[in-house]
DNA sequence: AGCACGCCGACT
DNA sequence: GTCGGCGTGCTC
């Protein structure tokens, strides 16, 4: 029983912290040590922090002196399996972030900071596959073991019924708990998969579910592209269904928080099962009770956002990930990880398969298809077999607009309010008007930090930075030449509200954007109120064009798209292609077909013009041409390194120097260090250098090393600093 | 990321 | 005379 190498005192364990740090921190050990995957109280700095164990050794760089001991032990066991460990490291390393960060991420907020892991409640015992598979072939061990083993496989253990059992009945529940013999009981009498009503099935969606089905249960990547209003949520529920019916977990994944709702309501539904859901708008205590189900494989269907890729899946059958294509999969400060890869990497590693859906999906998963990494599952046309939505373009040059809204527009929004139906005007810009000038003098208001126009919001007497924040009160007169004639250019949603609600006075006019959803009301009433009312008028931003579901809505007016058209981000095509195709996609949901409105300066521009004529599909396969051309992404691998700093000197220091560490490698090609797009951010200039290759090897093998060196280069004191691998904008 | 230490402005 | 501003340096 004694291992030599196993006596107190000698033992060090290495252990991963939540901070930005890319490395570990050895303790010493007196006692037991710890299970890698426990968490352990450790000094730290000046305080007290907790960690997760990674590693026990009993060797370390580190001088004795150096050394500090473990406060504590906070778990018997790991709090996280196998796979999840394993994937947290993956993506600790492919992201370049700490390792402490990853496994943080992977635990529920309320187990952060050390509080013990409550023991769950369980509603009885059932045996699982591994305990049948022992009783057939006969290993059980003989005994009492055997015997409730062999009454479990005749009908599963109530907890109370448990709880009465003599102490050697007890017993032999504990070791065939231990050797996962037995498992917590399926919520069965909660579960009731027979179709619960919802619409027949389309032909393209049956055939859709149909490949779906036949696939194997092992890991593999399918891209449904549905067209919006296809439905694809009904072959999402079907390949569900059958999952479920397996006993197996899913995780579902949507891209935001306002999403969720709808989608756990259909779920539950028609599927008759109860949906968990994680996402960082629920308080700690109920994310932890879903991440308990989750872990202890009582939970059926997990259903969250971007954080929820974490959650464990010890019984998982299937990965869906809603409207893959969406930026928001990508986490964009700390640790920048990618939820949509990330479930790839977790659906191989369980190996069960993944299930990617958009109308519009991105060009990597489109590349991907064409390598024959992915299937292709395609549904063509709208469930309720309307016609698309009519798109029609407003040609601003010849036709003027007024308040930004020109006659053509006026008319339609006036006709669909007289048959009853509402209408939807998308600007992607909060605020009353993007610049404000002076008529007299040409004064105009700018950031003086970052050197660009403030937005006017007349409501509350404000100018606003978007860039970096900043507000300040809105001058009534000229500040240069006093003069009163202050004019506002451009329109934001809350000039486009003014403008509209003066025009339709009598229709009932809601204003989505971040200010105005700062209260959850404007969210419940677009989804809660909406969809069965009368005339209404929608006005707002980005977070109108996901997902929601409103019947009665027939126009959809975007009252510029030029900004997008000559955009130097070589994504911003795709990004307004998407943009377009999703918020007209809001239209004709219902039984009236829908009508879309869109109104530019470049009617002849060619993103338009493809968009128009050959719709998504045929823009990305041009954009797809494009990007091969150019060796941009999918066809080579970016990363970021991204730096700002109060001084400008040091900033381009920084970046000269990280530049001159990087291994000459032919493969590899730089661009930079060079100003970032919006080179002043609030008092701190930004800088940046890209490393481009076409082969994601050869940047990958030299990425951590030049990171790790990254970290102890001198220059880099007074900047701040972070590397961006696989960057979805250049900002 | 925290958090302490460390030197320069407006308060009791 | 102090309270406190955030610059920079370190965390096993």
């Amino acid at each position: 029983m004694n291992h030599p190498q196993s006596f107190k005192g000698a033992c060090i364990v290495r252990v991963a912290l939540p901070v930005p740090l890319r490395r570990l921190f050895d303790y010493r050990c007196a006692g037991e040590p710890p299970a890698p995957g426990a968490r352990v109280r450790v000094p730290f700095g000046s305080g007290q922090r907790v960690g997760l164990a990674v590693e026990v050794t009993n060797s370390t760089a580190l001088a004795p002196a150096q050394l500090k001991s473990i406060t504590a032990i906070l778990d018997e066991s790991s709090l996280l399996d196998a796979e999840l460990l394993a994937t947290a490291r993956w993506a600790a390393n492919y992201w370049q972030g700490s390792l402490g960060d990853a496994l943080f991420s992977a635990l529920p907020a309320a187990l952060r900071d050390g509080r013990s892991l409550p023991g769950r409640r369980v509603d009885g015992w059932q045996i699982s596959s591994a305990g049948s598979t022992a009783l057939n072939q006969g290993r059980a061990p003989r005994g009492a073991t055997t015997a409730l083993l062999t009454a479990l496989a005749a009908g599963s253990l109530q907890a109370d019924t448990a709880r009465a059992l003599p102490p050697a009945q007890r017993a032999a529940l504990n070791r065939l708990r231990n050797l996962g013999w037995i498992e917590p009981l399926a919520e069965a009498s909660t579960i009731d998969l027979a179709a619960h009503g919802g619409p027949p099935l389309t032909r393209a969606q049956q055939s859709a579910l149909g490949m779906l089905l036949g696939q194997s249960n092992h890991f593999a990547v399918t891209l449904l592209e549905g067209v919006t209003g296809s439905g694809k949520t009904e072959v999402y529920l079907g390949r569900m269904r059958e999952v479920l019916s397996r006993n197996r977990q899913v995780l579902m994944l949507v891209p935001e928080i306002g999403l969720v709702a709808q989608a756990a309501q259909r779920i539950q539904e028609r599927l008759g099962v109860r949906v968990d859901i994680l996402h960082s708008g629920l308080s700690d205590g109920l994310r932890l009770e879903a991440w308990l189900r989750a872990r202890d494989g009582t939970a059926r269907v997990l259903l969250g956002t971007r954080s929820a890729i974490f959650t464990p899946l010890p019984r998982g059958g299937l990965i869906v990930i809603d409207e893959e294509h969406d930026a928001s999969y990508k986490q964009q400060d700390g640790f920048r990880y990618h939820a949509r890869d990330l479930a790839l990497k977790r659906a191989q590693a369980i190996d069960i398969p993944v299930l990617l859906g958009s109308a519009t999906p991105s060009l990597e998963s489109l590349h991907n298809v064409d390598r024959g990494r992915y299937a292709h599952v395609r549904l063509a046309e709208r469930a309720n077999a309307r016609p698309p939505p009519r798109v029609e373009l407003i040609d601003l040059r010849r036709i003027p607009a007024r308040q930004g809204l020109s006659s053509p527009l006026i008319e339609a929004l006036a006709d669909t309010f007289a048959h009853g139906e509402q209408a939807l005007v998308f600007r992607n810009r909060r605020g009353y008007a993007p610049v404000l000038t002076c008529a007299q003098c040409g004064w105009h208001a700018d950031c003086p930090h970052c050197q660009r126009p403030l937005t006017w919001h007349r409501a509350v007497g404000r100018l606003e930075c978007h860039l970096c924040a900043r507000l300040e009160p809105a001058p009534s007169a000229c500040p240069s030449c006093g003069s009163g004639a202050l004019q506002p250019q451009g329109h934001g949603t809350e000039r486009l509200e003014e403008a509209l609600a003066e025009r339709f006075p009598s229709v009932p006019l809601l204003r989505v954007d971040r200010e105005t959803t700062r209260t959850r009301a404007a969210q419940s009433t677009l989804d809660v109120r909406l969809p069965n009312y009368g005339p209404a008028l929608l006005v707002g931003t980005q977070m109108l064009a996901k997902g929601h579901d409103l019947p009665r809505l027939t126009l959809v007016a975007i009252t510029s798209v030029d900004e997008g058209l000559y955009s130097v981000d070589f994504r911003a095509p795709e990004r307004l292609a998407q943009l377009v195709v999703q918020v007209a996609g809001r239209a004709g949901r219902g039984e009236r077909p829908g009508r879309v409105l869109l109104q530019t300066r470049h009617p002849d521009h060619p993103l338009l013009s493809r968009l128009l004529a050959g719709g998504y599909g045929a823009l990305a396969r041009e954009l797809m041409e494009e990007r091969r051309a150019a060796q941009l992404p999918p066809f080579a691998h970016h990363v970021l390194l991204r730096a700002e700093s109060i001084r400008e000197p040091s900033l381009f220091a920084f970046l000269d120097a990280a530049r001159a560490l990087l291994p000459s490698d032919t493969r590899i090609t730089m661009a930079g260090p060079m100003p970032s797009p919006l080179p002043k951010r609030g008092l701190k200039w930004r800088g940046q250098l890209l490393l481009a290759a076409s082969e994601r090897g050869a940047l990958h093998r030299m990425l951590s090393p030049w990171v790790q060196a990254l970290e102890a280069l001198p220059q880099a004191r007074g900047v701040h600093w972070s590397v961006d691998v696989d960057p979805l904008d250049v900002n």
